[in-house]
Order: C-alpha cells, then structure tokens, then sequence
DNA sequence: GGTGCTGCCTCACGTCACGTGAGGTGCAAG
DNA sequence: CTTGCACCTCACGTGACGTGAGGCAGCACC
C-alpha cells in the first residue's frame, strides 16, 4: 500500500538523497510518516514521481517541475500530451544533430570541408542575421587549416589513396550505367549503390540503408555533394541517390 | 583570423561566462591573448568547442570531455563515430518514452491501468529482477486507486459517457466488418480505421497515421489492448491493426 | 581633452540538484 | 543483547555555471 524511500528509490532507479531532496524542496513530499518519523509513499506519490522524473529527463528545473505539476488546471491527460511534444521536438532535434554528425562524417569521407556556421548550426541558438557580416570572413578558408584538417583525416596517405582509387573507381562505374541509360533501379546499378554502402561501412562508418538513403538525399540537397558528384558526370548526383533507394528497396522485399 | 568572447559565445549560442569558465578548467584555453588580456579564439579553438558542446550537450561532465578530446589515439572520424552512436542510442531511448506516453494516453483513453513496473520502466535504470517480489503486491491494485485514476482522466461523467458510446460505435462497425469476412484493407474497413484515427485526434490527442499505427501494434503486441479487443471479438485486435495500416497506406498514397 | 559607452578583464560569492559523510534511532534476527 | 540494516537529520562538498563588483582599453562625441 505506502512504499519506504528505499523502495522508491530502488523502484525509480534514483537515490534515497534525491527523494530526501525533493522533500526539503517540497516537489515531493510524502503523503504519511510512521511514528519513527519514515517516510511513506502512497502510489498517488509515485505517480506524481513519475511525472517529476519525466519532465526532469526533459531538461526542466525542479522548480518548474513543482509549477506544472501544482497547476489545478492541468489534468493528467495534459500532461502526457505535452510530454508526448517535448519528446518529439526532441528527437526532431537529436535526428538533426545526427544528420549533421552524418554530413561531417560523409564530407571527411569525400574530402569536403564544413563552413563554421554549418559546424554550429545544428545547435539551435543559430541566427544567420545576427553575425552576416561574421559570415564573410569564413574562418575555415585558410589553405593551412585546410591541410591541416585533411592530415587529421588522413591515417596515412597510403591509405587515404587506396580510399580514393575505390571510390573514384565506384562513381566511375556508376557514371558509365548513367551514361549507358540504365535506370536506376537497373540490377548493375543497384549492385554498385550496395557496394558504395558496403565501401562506407567498410572503410568510414558503418552504414545501414535507411543511413544510406539518408546520405544519398544528401548528395542532391546539399550543394557541396551535388557539385562533387556532378563534376564526375552532369545527373550523378539524381542518378546516385535513385540508385542508393532503389537499393534500399530491394533489400526491404528481398530481407 | 581569430575570435573574441564575445564573438565565439554569440556564435556558438553560449555565454561569455562559459567560455571563461573552460578556460579556468582548462577545458579550452584560448590558443593567444592580446597585449590587453583579451582572449583570441583560433579556428582550431572553434573545432574544439563545437565537440565540447557536442558531448555536453549528450551528457557529458565537462572532466570526461577533457579526457575524450585531449587522448591522442582519437582521431576527428573516431568522435564522430562515438557521436553518431550516442545520437542514436539518446533518440532510441527517448523513442521508447515517447511510446510509452503514447501507451499511456491511450491506456487512458481506453480505460486501462498501467501497473508501476511499466510506469519507471521507460527510465531505464529498472531491472525487473531486482525486485521481484514487490512486484507482487502491485501498487495499482487498489481498487480506491483505479478510482481516483479514472476521477482524474474524467472531464465530466457526462463527456466521457459521449466518447464510450462513439469508440463503442466504431469499435462494432469494425467487429462486424471483420464477422462478414471483409479484408482489413476494404474501403469500408479503411474508412473506420479513418473514423478512429479522427475520433482519437478530436477527443484524446493529435494522431498522424504513423502515431496511428504504432497504436496498431500496439493493440497486438500488448496483452492489455489485446484482451480489450478480443473481448470485443476475437481476431479484433490483428484486424484492427491491419485496417488502420491499410487506412495509412492508403492515405500515403493518396497524398 | 574630458566624458561616456562598449567590451573585455579578474575576483568572488550565489545557485541548483544533488553527493557524501557524520552521528543517531528503531527494530528484527542471530 | 548486540549486530546489522534501513532509516533519520544536519551539514558541508561539488559541478557547471550565473551574477554582480570594480577596473582597464579603445573609440566617439562634444
């Protein structure tokens, strides 16, 4: 029926002096005590708990947290939606984040350089306006720190070139199904799309095909991509991306 | 070239406090100083920050984050590979509460409780074992304590008396779909599926087709929604699930 | 040439959400 | 009966900054 705090605690996977905390602070102070003076939680505090921990997950102070919770206007139902929000606005950032990780990493993968805006955008607090004229002198346009990020890259230059003689000899065969009018769903053409990802995977990271068709929309959304992949042949860049899906959808029927 | 405080914070969206703060720590140390004091920000100062708010921003304690960025075996590709990792695993993790809110807002809609166990464990920390027999008396079992849930979920007995009727309506209209022997993706069964998926966005919360069909699963894969859907008629749970992904495919493919 | 403004500096104490003992109590088992 | 365990209440420590206080550097304007 009422629950001690060492129960609690082990029960919420947080410690006897959090709970002891949100007592002192009020967030959560226990419906009973025994004669003893112990702390006993009725499952209406526990409930209540749980909605503490929830909001804390999201990055609320406590403080807030004793605010939404004391709010008579706000029912249960309220809660879980605006929770279910945060969540999703959540992920929505974090899935942006990883898209940028996914950039960076196919950019070093590709030899490209990242402006600093675009390293720092994906932060959020980002206002294009507010620094224009910042904007103008790129910090990333220095010869020097270029090659110095390309030897970082680089393990060795052994590497780096055998790297590149696979890759440049996968576009290359890709250029040549475009240049022949194969579609891209064509067999030879989804078989070079899988031996891209599995080059990725490989060599740089690993790389499903959901990550796969991600990159491959990348090469046309992004112009960095599109001017690497169209300076091999004008129309790669489509052609690689409908190759890269194709792929991918032929392996969803396939697995 | 180089960069003050001021203009690395309004950058990187933090502020100047911050950045004196990793200096103090040792954290990032400006790579110069003008005659005056001030602090000058380089490019390659720039690159370290945006990985110490990238791990930060993942959880990090900043004395970890020294220790990740000052080891001389992590190459820039080894961090983005760390941090992809992270990424995904931080939006799985917040997926599955995501889910669970989900579960909660239409165990709620549906009149279900959900026991303890199943409250905490979307945090993570929960080992089932570890307390198996409090698991036992379960907390929920209360019969005092479904009431004053149900109290809490219940604008007016009115309103809710409204919204059983109509879930029951639809609910019918399905089963007797399914006794006629109707497939799951027949326009008429669809159509339901439909009227669900706008019943639950009007009275409970917003439900795109994708959240609809996760509840779909849902209804199949836990034994609670199950057995409510059974208890209807059996087989009404699988059905139920096929309609409503017939009904969101079908709306994929008209939009 | 003073005056004021902005942006930077260095202490240094405040805060939030706890962590970490120190020292004491209640009670069930050996 | 004492040993052990889980609980209690202070009370100070910590991490990651926030928030002034008081002061210097350079430039604009009167």
């Amino acid at each position: 029926m009422s629950h001690s705090v060492g129960q609690v605690a082990g029960f919420a996977g947080i410690t006897v002096r959090t709970l002891h905390h949100y007592d002192e602070i009020g967030l959560l102070v226990p419906s009973a005590r025994t004669t003893a003076g112990h702390r006993r939680y009725t499952d209406a505090d526990l409930d209540r708990l749980q909605q503490i921990l929830f909001y804390r997950e999201l990055g609320f102070p406590l403080e807030e947290i004793a605010v939404l919770l004391d709010d008579p206007a706000a029912d249960p139902v309220s809660h879980l939606r605006r929770q279910h929000h945060l969540l999703t606005a959540r992920i929505d950032q974090l899935k942006e984040m990883a898209a940028a990780v996914e950039r960076a990493m196919e950019a070093r993968r590709m030899g490209i350089n990242l402006t600093p805006e675009e390293k720092f955008e994906v932060f959020g607090d980002f206002d294009p306006d507010e620094h224009a004229e910042e904007a103008e002198r790129r910090w990333g346009d220095s010869a020097q720190y270029r090659e110095a990020q390309r030897r970082a890259a680089t393990c060795s230059k052994e590497d780096w070139k055998a790297l590149r003689r696979e890759m440049d000899e996968i576009h290359g065969a890709v250029a040549d199904r475009l240049a022949a009018g194969d579609p891209p769903d064509a067999p030879a053409v989804t078989a070079l799309a899988e031996r891209h990802r599995l080059f990725i995977s490989r060599f740089s990271y690993e790389c499903d095909h959901q990550m796969h068709c991600r990159l491959g929309e990348m090469y046309v959304q992004d112009e960095r991509f599109t001017a690497t992949y169209e300076a091999i042949r004008p129309g790669l860049a489509r052609y690689m991306r409908d190759a890269i899906a194709a792929n991918a959808a032929r392996a969803a029927d396939a697995g």
